[in-house]
DNA sequence: TCGGTCACGTA
DNA sequence: CGTACGTGACCGAG
């Protein structure tokens, strides 16, 4: 048999297991397997062709990942429905209507499965495409697809969506880097479901060790567990006698007045503002010991570990784009493990962890994607805040403050005066930064450079319009910070994004994998022997993403990544 | 059973 | 009166 496909060329896929794999390219050829022989066909295809993967979204990639094919290239319409509309929803109904024209908020909803809508599916051969034009949705939860022609006929569809989103991607005449960012979006996408199968190696003894350490060891019933709990309550509630029997420590009312019978006054209870209270009274000491043992145990104790731990890998769900700015997401506590149980991240017995983050990663996105010169130039410096702060002549903290503040919205702080001298010395960024807030606090939607649609129409609620009061004023403001923050957040998510999905594709040879991704950092697991190798390939990544993701006309940015081979994830600097 | 709020960890 | 996220707990409304 010669292949219906030509190498490189888009071809839709609908996979399922179960049922087989049906394959339609963009120049007509189409292809369908039953399941026996999907997989290797597939994998045929992607060795021989190599072509970029059109698919609807997660469930495929994952089903992909799950049975060892491991694409290379790929369109993942969820993703890059996110990138052009814009916020979380997404789906095959969305991006089906967007691609059409429709109001993605009239999209029909999936019928229960009951006796009443089993007597109504009769009309099983009904197309995918309604008469209103809308998507079924008995087809988009997969009900009816369950022999190749269905699939046939989803594939079709994925590729008519697909040809849409491109045409949208080239449309933005001022953001011609779009379709990379289609692209290598796409190719997150790939990685998060690869971050899921593979999970992030895990020490579990050591786990162990470090829970038992803040909230004992493990309880063998119900009983011994409300014990250890009202010990540990207890240890906090001694410093007030008998008053403190009745103080809910997990509730923050009853928090703020067990304080006030101490002598002690606050706003709140946050740790903060409790760390400079610690001397006051010996129970602020013992309240703030309390939360993090209590944190421990509630959300990274042993019912952590029981939950998201399996065969040494602590997995969870990954999200290659989050509803705002863009960055990853992931649940499990991936993204907020505590520092303390860092130590249990442990390589596997002749492997390593090859860990890299990218540093000053948002500033430097900055000088690029302001095309300021003079900060551009500062990008030069290992240490980009110093030649900033000799420039405008004060600290090199107080410039980083300065600096961050600026992207950040801060207004008040030892940043603020440092402001005025950013605003003459770097008026190309910080007039970027002042247009977008702008624009964002009249409600006006911004796009990224890649063009991430950040809506604003959303965020912070323009809502009644009851004039120029405060609350609407504050409102405004909360949108300019939102804005100018996510121009730079956004397109630092992007340039990581491009740096993992090329560090991905450099290690598709061999047994390394990426097991983590912290929005500027990187943990690839290898083999000992690899590590080198691995190492330069991650350094090496950054330049080539730079590369990739400049405009040529653009003042050259220098983006630097420390990068290190450890045993340990407490091993990082 | 839900959304809102607090709190807290990560970047 | 710097942004984002996920998690867990409590509260009050339904």
């Amino acid at each position: 048999m010669t292949d219906p496909f030509s190498a490189g060329e888009c071809v839709a896929i609908a996979f399922d297991a179960d049922v087989g794999a049906a394959v339609v390219g963009e120049h007509g050829g189409v292809a369908a397997w039953p399941a026996p022989m999907a997989i290797e066909a597939l994998e045929r295809l992607e060795r021989q062709v190599g072509p970029r993967w059109v698919w609807w979204g997660p469930d495929t990639a994952r089903r992909l990942v799950a049975a060892q094919v491991r694409p290379a290239r790929c369109w993942d319409l969820d993703a890059v429905h996110r990138l052009l509309q814009g916020g979380w929803p997404s789906g095959p109904a969305r991006a089906w209507a967007a691609a059409r024209g429709l109001d993605a908020d009239a999209t029909p909803t999936v019928a229960p499965v009951d006796l009443f809508s089993a007597a109504t599916d009769d009309d099983a051969d009904a197309d995918a495409v309604r008469p209103d034009g809308h998507l079924d949705p008995r087809w988009i939860d997969g009900r009816w697809r369950d022999d190749l022609d269905t699939l046939t006929r989803w594939a079709t569809l994925a590729l008519e969506v697909q040809r849409a989103q491109r045409a949208g991607l080239d449309d933005l005449d001022d953001r011609p880097a779009a379709p990379a960012t289609a692209r290598s979006e796409s190719a997150a996408a790939v990685l998060c479901a690869e971050l899921e199968h593979d999970g992030l190696p895990i020490d579990v003894a050591e786990a162990e060790r470090i829970i038992a350490s803040f909230v004992g060891p493990r309880p063998r019933d119900a009983a011994e567990e409300q014990r250890l709990t009202d010990e540990r309550d207890h240890r906090v509630l001694r410093h007030l006698g008998r008053a403190g029997t009745d103080v809910d420590l997990r509730n923050p009312a009853n928090v703020k007045s067990l304080l006030r019978r101490a002598g002690i006054e606050v706003p709140d209870t946050r740790a903060w503002r409790l760390e400079q209270l610690r001397d006051r009274h010996p129970v602020v000491d013992a309240l703030l010991e309390w939360r993090t043992a209590e944190r421990i145990g509630t959300a990274f104790g042993y019912r952590w570990l029981d939950e998201h731990v399996r065969n040494g890998r602590l997995r969870g769900s990954w999200s290659p784009s989050d509803g705002a700015a863009g960055r990853m997401t992931a649940t499990a506590g991936l993204h907020n493990l505590t520092a303390d149980l860092r130590p249990a991240i442990a390589a596997e017995p002749g492997h390593v962890f090859v860990r890299a983050d990218l540093g000053q990663i948002e500033p430097r996105i900055l000088a690029a994607v302001s095309g300021d010169p003079a900060l551009a130039a500062a990008t030069e410096d290992d240490d980009m805040y110093s030649p900033v702060a000799a420039r405008l002549g004060v600290a090199r903290d107080v410039a980083k403050v300065a600096v961050l503040g600026a992207m950040y919205g801060q207004t008040t702080g030892h940043g603020a005066a440092a402001l005025a001298g950013l605003r003459t010395n770097y008026p190309i960024a910080m007039g970027y930064l002042d247009g977008a807030a702008r624009r964002a606090e009249g409600g006006n939607d911004l796009r990224t450079r890649g063009g991430r649609l950040v809506r604003m129409s959303s965020a912070g609620d323009p809502g009644d319009d009851d004039g120029p009061s405060g609350v609407e004023r504050s409102r405004a403001a909360a949108r300019g910070r939102y804005g100018r923050n996510a121009m730079v957040q956004g397109a630092a998510a992007e340039f990581f994004k491009t740096w993992a999905v090329i560090v991905r594709a450099r290690c598709a040879g061999s047994a390394a994998r990426i097991v983590m991704c912290l929005h500027d950092e990187l943990l690839v697991h290898c083999h000992v022997a690899d590590a080198d190798e691995v190492l330069r390939r991650v350094t090496d990544g950054v330049q080539e993403a730079a590369h990739r993701w400049l405009e040529p006309t653009a003042p050259h940015v220098r983006f630097v990544a420390d990068a290190s081979v450890i045993h340990r994830w407490s091993d990082a600097k």
